[in-house]
DNA sequence: TGTACATCAGTGAACGCGCGTTCACTGATGTAC
DNA sequence: TGTACATCAGTGAACGCGCGTTCACTGATGTAC
């Protein structure tokens, strides 16, 4: 038997120094929730978890690269939810309807990491900004791929469908957005505010729907 | 004859008063082009005005205010590009060219602007974030008068008009921001890439503008 | 028109502070035998 | 199993620097008579 609960793969030290890497990032993370990456300081991130500023160093160059770890974090988790949606296979109204409840399950679950890329998606930080944007499109050829795969898109063109993805992944990132804005001044106000955010994006997702089942068509 | 060129309106002293508030905006929209504002110092603005830091307090009390500044002179200009555009009144196809066409020439004359907004519409400055949302709520609700003043828009409730006048807003924002963000490594790949934007911006608006058309129809 | 006083946009020096980065170090963990 | 040496995550002190804010000031502009 093995004298302590350790995962025989990973040594104690390289355990702990995982164990200090993702304390940073959690600190991030949360001071993040009320400024922007290129105003938070590294020694505001290491007070917080409680380790000397030159700690930092050993787990990133600078905050640009924690910036980065942050958006693989955050988009893996969204990324999960999107497959899961993609997956079930139903009525269009039926799917709507899952997709906007499962962003709004998500936004609640993470919406740290949702503010965290609403946020930097069009921050001052352009590693940052890159690695968003190479992430979402990488959702958007997923999602291309797998409207491609359903009867409505018979006939259609390769850049149609991508054109509809890329409008679906829009939509998605501007409802997730929505949702974690929605301010929380008073609990009662807030989840109207959100029942109110849900039910235009199943109505504005409904069009959307509507305007595929009818493409394309004569002017 | 008046003995100067002043207006007769202002007196010297508030002219100079405000050409000097002027270059502090425009220094400010200058360097935020390459970060946001709450990491934007105050001295970086004053430095390149070429006045001392303390005059910037005859101004502004501080940088949040600066910025809500600037988004009343970012979206004023908006503002008036879409007046213009829902001024005209014509065939569907045309609208939306003629549509995608002033984004692309209003990001071209204020590319500055357009990227402030989009940086810090989900930014870390509370005060700005509001000033920009009431201010898109404001085009909303213009646009949403504008579509239900149209014969297409017969039978449709209040409550609709305003949620098809949000996605076009917010399409409106996403293709302004996926143009500010064409990099300019190469010139010519630069205009490959806004013709692939505006390209794809108006087949979103065609199928947008189908679904407005069939509906509301049972799915 | 000329004079005496008020206003106030911008100055420049000073302050205390927290920042990012460097460095030689410590001591627990890991490895070779 | 026990010992001797290597590794390296985290320490803590030090540094020079630019920051936001304050203050009494200056001198051009504005106003009253």
């Amino acid at each position: 038997m093995n004298s302590s609960s350790t995962p025989a793969t990973l040594g104690v030290r390289q355990a702990q120094k995982l164990k200090t890497r993702q304390a940073l990032l959690d600190a991030a993370l949360k001071l993040l929730e009320e400024q922007s990456l290129s105003s938070l300081g590294l020694r505001e991130v290491t007070r917080v978890v409680g380790v000397a500023p030159a700690a930092f160093y050993r787990h990133f160059r600078d905050m640009a690269e924690l910036g980065v770890a942050l958006v693989e974090e955050s988009l893996a988790s969204l990324h999960v939810m999107i497959r899961a949606v993609l997956a079930e296979q139903q009525e269009a109204e039926e799917v709507i309807d899952r997709s906007v409840e499962a962003v709004a399950d998500h936004v609640r679950r993470h919406p740290a990491h949702v503010r965290f890329v609403a946020r930097e998606r069009h921050g001052g930080v352009r590693a940052v900004r890159e690695a968003i944007a190479a992430e979402l499109a990488r959702f958007g050829d997923e999602v291309a791929a797998a409207l491609a795969a359903q009867e409505a898109s018979r006939g259609w063109s390769a850049e149609d469908v991508r054109m509809l993805a890329g409008l679906y992944v829009d939509h998605l990132v501007m409802t997730a957005s929505a949702f974690v804005e929605a301010s929380a001044d008073d609990p009662a106000e807030e989840r109207a505010e959100e029942r109110a955010i849900a039910d235009t994006a199943r109505r504005q997702l409904r069009l959307i729907s509507l305007g595929r089942r009818h493409w394309p068509a004569a002017s």
